[in-house]
DNA sequence: TTCTGATTCAACCATATTGTTGAATGTAGC
DNA sequence: GCTACATTCAACAATATGGTTGAATCAGAA
């Protein structure tokens, strides 16, 4: 179970580690589209497009699904939290970073008040 | 500028698709590791372990720091808070979702009172 | 059935990634 | 200077990745 969530996220990340991938995330993101059209912006075969479009599903990140006569691709939003689930771990390194800023910016604005220190109400 | 924003994504994100690199980012989340400490609770030489940092500091995420007679990395948050902006763009997917579902539950709600359908203003 | 269009498969190539080992480097202390 | 320690470099091998091309598949229209 840990194992393949691990794994999982090891596809998730890989799969965004390439921008013809987050072009077609983003894509996707305005709807759903064939995989030809998903392939069209871009300068390559369409069995490379193919390849990259395994990638994001293996990933989780999109569904293909048989329409009509060719196949529909949508998003599928789920890995995508759980990426963000896992960069939230470190949120607070970056939140406290502005934190201790804007103390840093309250203490010498403070400092060119004539009031002494700590006379903060 | 753009180009090389798109690269270090790329970087990023492909730096966070393997699981000894996101536990090195982990345990330097807890304070600074030399190389040597980093590296020891992985089964692999350290010449191994010193190519995960080095990609690591690629992309970014950690510095290096020469200090005493070993060498102490830390992490770089801003890298980590880039990708998760990226990510931030596809927030409304999941959190939608829910509203989707809310709404959904509560047009059926809606139905099981006495109104006809398309009776909404 | 046959034709057509959309997509994938198979084979192949170039390059990147991840690991190994042994030598090389650099720094602190004797 | 020499020694010891920590880390990196160099060379190598195995495997993965990302691209190509041409054949194969497969569903719907004629």
């Amino acid at each position: 179970m840990v194992e393949s969530e691990l794994a999982q996220l090891n596809d998730v990340f890989h799969a965004l580690g390439d921008t013809t991938r987050r072009r077609m995330l983003r894509e996707l993101s305005e709807g759903e589209k064939t995989v030809g059209e998903l392939a069209a912006p871009f300068e390559m075969s369409l069995a490379a497009a193919s390849k990259h479009i395994k990638v994001l599903e293996k990933a989780g990140l999109i569904r293909r699904e048989a329409r009509w006569r060719s196949r529909v691709c949508y998003l599928e939003p789920g890995p995508l939290a759980s990426a963000q689930q896992w960069l939230k771990q470190y949120e607070h390194f970056w939140t406290e970073r502005l934190d201790i800023l804007e103390r840093l910016l309250r203490e010498e604005d403070a400092s060119k008040t004539p009031n002494r220190e700590g006379d903060d109400p």
